[in-house]
DNA sequence: ACTGGACTTGACGTCGGCGTCAAGTCGGAG
DNA sequence: CTCCGACTTGACGCCGACGTCAAGTCCAGT
């Protein structure tokens, strides 16, 4: 399949798809007027590199994923520098939860105290 | 009290004191050669914005704050204004955790079963 | 007089993940 | 032949909050 297809089968742009393949993500083989060609396992590794991106990886993040299903495992995360990148993301979403609660908390309580100051009699 | 010494002050540089004032959030009046004055209710001013910046407020949020301490009031979140912009970041803020909270989970799950297929006899 | 700091404006660089436009090529349908 | 749609590469735009460099001005100290 040519790059159009693959984008609206794996829901995303050609532009992105070109993106990928800058980053070396998503590489294609050409065909002799140098469209780019993609079979079914490029389909997959798109899959796997959007679904991670929706989780919240960076493009970069996603590599170690990329790779372990190119070097033939079924799935993207049966590498130990998957499962590496799986724990780092997830202490960085932990920090980042923490970082959000705590903000949270200021700014409701800096909403609270000014609500008090505005309406001194309400209940 | 010039630029580089509010910047001291402020914890930040002067590089942001010029960049707030060509957002019009601080503005300063100029000596007769042309240099940046600014007093104490600069020093007000930047602090209150640099707070809510530390919190997570975008520059332009920061705005009604800040309008509201030059109009007099003591405090930045005396302003209807400044009351709508704290419960617009706090819902902002209820969003993001839950989309961050959701991530989590779904990395933590593939992590499980990553770490479940990588050693079936474990524990 | 000279040097060193602090100041001024202007403008380009950074990071990520593409969107969007330009200009050209190619193949198939009418 | 012509036209349309899909493809190609290249390059600039965008967002936010500045960092950083350039080139010039100005003032205080020695």
């Amino acid at each position: 399949m040519r790059i159009g297809e693959l984008a609206q089968r794996g829901g995303t742009t050609t532009r992105a798809l070109r993106y990928y393949e800058s980053l070396g993500l998503l590489t294609a083989r050409r065909t002799a007027n140098g469209q780019r060609e993609y079979d079914e396992d490029g389909l997959r590794l798109l899959a796997e590199i959007r679904s991670l991106a929706d989780i919240g990886f960076a493009l970069e993040d996603t590599r170690p994923f990329v790779e372990c299903l190119r070097d033939g495992h079924t799935s993207g995360d049966a590498c130990p520098a998957s499962v590496a990148a799986y724990r780092r993301k997830l202490a960085e979403l932990d920090e980042c939860l923490a970082r959000l609660a705590a903000a949270r908390d200021r700014v409701r309580t800096q909403l609270e105290q000014a609500e008090q100051r505005r309406r001194p009699c309400a209940r």
